[in-house]
RNA sequence: GGCCCCAUCGUCUAGCGGUUAGGACGCGGCCCUUUCACGGCUGAAACACGGGUUCGAUUCCCGUUGGGGUCACCA
């Protein structure tokens, strides 16, 4: 059985994940599964799983995003365990160890220009070399320095040398120092870079496992440099344990995006009608497995998750699957709040009592809440019915005789019970010489303006006799 | 293009040297049945290729092919 104690063998710290978003824009679904990771890891261990707001471009971090971000992260119930940090705020701090840095002679003073650097990748490009920063102030002296003009603050970057990462999904990776170039921690306006403030977050926020996107493998390396940068000058600095987990790719094989048609998780719950904990599970098993088994509870995913059985592969979306899944979680939901959660997409017309007595009949007929609302409409339909088309078909002056048998035989029946409605057309059914289908195709049209229902015995109790009876005598005829 | 990563049915996955390669979604058939569903049974469907290592490779190693990610004063 796996270890629950909060420090993992192997690590000294008490686990600490996190999951950073920025608000440029709605909680994906890659987003989504990151966080769930990070907080299955996290329960899992024992440990803490913390939030942060990486709203340092703010041009494009918006409030709407930050706001729709913790919606889809509560109703996941994938909140933080404490108070979010948002990036921005710290950016002082992150200054300060990049300054720090630059006094240990561990970054520098560049000058180069934008332009300047621009025109050098483009040469390199002309040139079919890879192009590497190769700045020539990297080891310029303080009089050196051009006064009063702008300059960005680089990392010293070694550059002979490897580097692996144990990750925690990938295994072994390795990337030789002379791939990694001396890139910016500070702007030329003095503010700090996502790269330097994610490192000092983290670091601040005392995570020790760094669980996101595989985007981010070739970032940890970098990272790495800050890091080591940082443990001669300021206490407590170590490595966090990395595990980089594999994208979600779309139906062509592609990084999920905006171009797969791919939506914010509260459109998964407002649009597409998918219960959370479908989400949920759906995410779990998208990467990830145990054995034959397909559902888990909240509780068995924490007790059996680990990051390592995460594959290292990306895997794709596949909405027909989740579709299915919801189905099953609506099966099993309760009438109650499903009935509500209906009630919310009919309008007001709509009887909660009523929904929550239908209910039973109704969710082995939906997949997501839209079909569940739609396969509901017919009980809160004033008559007279509007037809659909195929139910008009059915009703054709032989059925609306005999409706018109049935509403003189079902006024007779005193017992509107499913059982005594059912032995009542059997009856009827028989005398005419014909099966049952006959009879209940049309009733069925009369009762609900449609062809498909839940069993005609239980709509008719559903909408109770007076219901029932006035919408057969509106249709019936001869 | 450089660097990094990945590779079991169409899709999600199980497998961790010896299995009739298992499950799920989707698809086909059958059963149940008043419609539509649900449910049950069942069928088709995969180890990318080539070399090694080994008594034996889906499994370990190398290469090829294919796919993906990343190469900013964005995050």
């Amino acid at each position: 059985m796996a270890s629950t104690s909060a420090t993992p063998p192997g690590a000294t710290r008490p686990v600490v994940t996190r999951f950073a978003p920025s608000p440029t824009g709605y909680l994906h679904i890659g987003g989504a599964r990151t966080a769930l990771f990070n907080w299955l890891y996290a329960r899992h261990h024992g440990g803490k799983y913390l939030l942060r707001i990486e709203d340092t471009d703010r041009a494009r971090s918006t409030e709407p995003a930050i706001a729709a971000i913790f919606d889809g992260l509560d109703w996941l119930g994938l909140g933080g365990d404490e108070e979010p940090v948002f990036q921005f705020a710290r950016s002082a701090r992150h200054a300060a160890v990049a300054h720090a840095l630059l006094e240990a002679g561990k970054a520098y003073r560049c000058y180069l220009t934008p332009a300047e650097l621009a025109a050098r990748r483009e040469k390199a490009q002309a040139e079919r070399r890879p192009f590497r920063i190769d700045s020539e102030w990297r080891d310029a002296t303080p009089d050196q320095w051009p006064a009063d003009l702008p300059y960005v603050v680089r990392i010293k970057a070694p550059k002979t040398g490897e580097v692996t990462i144990a990750d925690a999904v990938q295994g072994n990776v390795t990337v030789a120092n002379a791939e990694l170039d001396d890139f910016v921690l500070l702007r030329s306006d003095g503010t700090p870079t996502y790269m330097l403030a994610v490192v000092v977050d983290d670091h601040d926020m005392g995570v020790t496992h760094v669980i996101r996107g595989d985007d981010h493998l070739n970032n940890a390396f970098r990272q790495l440099v800050i890091i080591d940068g940082m443990t001669t000058i300021e206490n407590g600095w170590e490595r966090p344990v990395y595990g980089h987990v594999p994208l979600i790719h779309g139906n062509d094989g592609a990084k999920l995006s905006k171009r797969h048609g791919a939506l914010g998780v509260d459109n998964y719950r407002d649009e597409l009608g998918i219960l959370s904990e479908a989400l949920f599970n759906y995410l779990l098993r998208l990467g990830w497995g145990h054995g034959d088994k397909e559902e888990f509870t909240r509780e068995e995913a924490v007790a059996l998750f680990d990051i390592a059985d995460v594959n290292k592969g990306a895997s794709r979306f596949d909405m027909k699957k989740l579709l299915n899944m919801n189905g099953h979680y609506i099966r099993q939901a309760d009438d109650a709040r499903l009935a509500a959660l209906a009630a919310a997409r009919i309008g007001p017309q709509a009887d909660l009592a009523l929904l929550t007595q239908a209910m039973p009949v109704l969710k082995t007929r939906a997949r997501d809440m839209i079909e569940l609302a739609d396969g509901a409409a017919f009980l809160f339909k004033r008559h007279p019915l509007d037809m659909d088309e195929k139910a008009a078909v059915l009703l054709d002056p032989e059925a609306r005789a005999r409706l018109a048998e049935i509403d003189a035989r079902l006024r007779a029946e005193t017992d509107w019970t499913s059982e005594a409605l059912e032995a009542n057309l059997k009856a009827y059914a028989e005398a005419l010489g014909l099966g049952l289908g006959k009879l209940a195709q049309p009733l069925r049209a009369a009762l609900t303006g449609q062809t498909t229902s839940p069993g005609i015995f239980d709509v008719l109790v559903l909408l109770g006799r007076e219901e029932s009876l006035a919408r057969i005598a509106a249709q019936a005829g001869g």
